[in-house]
DNA sequence: GTCTATATAATGATAGAC
DNA sequence: GTCTATCATTATATAGAC
């Protein structure tokens, strides 16, 4: 659920030099940031020159945009089958965790992908809305977390397995901002319980803490709530 | 408390030329990014040559550096008087709501320092600890909020406002993660709910789910939680 | 497809006048 | 303290041979 990024794991990849450049892309962009690595440096990671990056791709940002195409191809945003904790989720989740490393590469490019900003571009859909709106890539992918977040929650308390909100719509941004900040401060949390970043040991650490807020919450009382619904309705009349 | 961020609002600022050259980098760091910020635009935000720039800072990189210590002095990671729903706590509430838009310069700085790296300086304790480690002001400031969290935990789970955790210290990160990523995402949430970024408007209208998820959890029954102590149990056998 | 130059532009930083 | 050149470096991108 939840900071959980679930991708087909990719066909045998093509050994192409165009697939290798954009791999390595990936790798350096992720690793290092968009600005900061340079067309030289991934040409060297390949072994080939740096004219022949931009020969396959144009230009330094047309390299960008094939990787970001290509990420939010093979990211399926879904919640593996850990759903609601039915039959299989055990299952589910030590899979998950297990196969943590594998996709650390990319889990990397995703966060650049949400904290870059840039790239304005779409993987096709230029056609109806050309109107100004600037959504980049990884504003894309983070409303599409929200699109899914709230379906799947809209699903859970349909069945009795997800608490009602008085917000739903915002609840399910509050968690995604939520789940995907493992991403984004995974060097943090690594170091936090020395780890080398969101390894599958520093994940597997953190289920239990996280489930232990999602299931009880962390108050004991709702005093919190009370005065912060108390602050929300007199705002209006003395502000 | 988490993703509350508290800062003294800084003396009648100083209208020093050096002062304003540093108000306009920080600003400009946090919405372009440092790499991609020159000092000629930074120059040209002042009206002042980039040879003055580099005059009062002796490099671009001593710039943020003096961008980073003004931030970190300004920025007490603590959080207002919003303890555990005592008294007052309405008020406080309402009072960090109000003054949100005031610090939304700040606050797009500090998320760039939290997630572009780099800038390894310390304020000024380079005496004993001089090993390897590089740890930057973006971390050190995510460690602060940790050992606050859990301090301040501590002390719920004493006074019996909080819910006792099996790794207390986890849990400070991943709420501390929690917390922050509101200044991350920033901006996609506040593009999800129709406002330019994170507004009082945007910060008054995630309160009460936030606090929500705090109080109750999402959850209805301990079926995931189960799942997941049952899988971490069982993957030392059968890896 | 792939390479070796090379053009071009931008940026951080310096020198020295005022 | 502040400015106007100016330098040196780096990075993207091009030209054209193989």
């Amino acid at each position: 659920m939840f900071s959980i990024l679930n991708m087909r794991l990719v066909e045998p990849d093509d050994a192409t030099t165009r697939a290798r450049i954009r791999d390595a892309a990936i790798l350096l962009f992720g690793r290092d940031g968009f600005r900061e690595t340079t067309v030289r440096a991934i040409a060297q990671e390949v072994g080939v020159s740096a004219a022949l990056v931009i020969h396959h791709f144009g230009t330094k940002d047309g390299l960008r945009l094939a990787c970001d195409e290509f990420i939010m191809g093979e990211v399926t945003a879904q919640a593996a089958g850990i759903g609601n904790g039915g039959q299989g989720t055990t299952a589910a989740i030590q899979s998950w965790l297990g196969e943590m490393d594998k996709r650390r590469p990319w889990l990397a490019y995703i966060s650049r992908l949400l904290t870059d900003g840039s790239s304005t571009s779409s993987t096709k859909d230029d056609s109806s809305n050309n109107s100004s709106s600037d959504t980049s890539v990884g504003d894309r992918l983070f409303d599409d977390f929200v699109s899914y977040t709230e379906r799947m929650f809209a699903d859970g308390v349909a069945d009795g397995s997800v608490h009602e909100s008085v917000d739903p719509h915002m609840r399910a941004v509050i968690l995604t901002s939520y789940g995907l900040s493992v991403l984004i401060f995974e060097r943090q949390i690594g170091r936090a319980i020395g780890e080398a970043g969101l390894t599958s040991a520093a994940a597997a650490r953190m289920t239990i803490p996280a489930l232990e807020i999602f299931t009880h919450g962390v108050y004991t009382n709702d005093a919190m709530l009370r005065a912060a619904k108390d602050a929300i309705a007199t705002k209006g009349s003395t502000p």
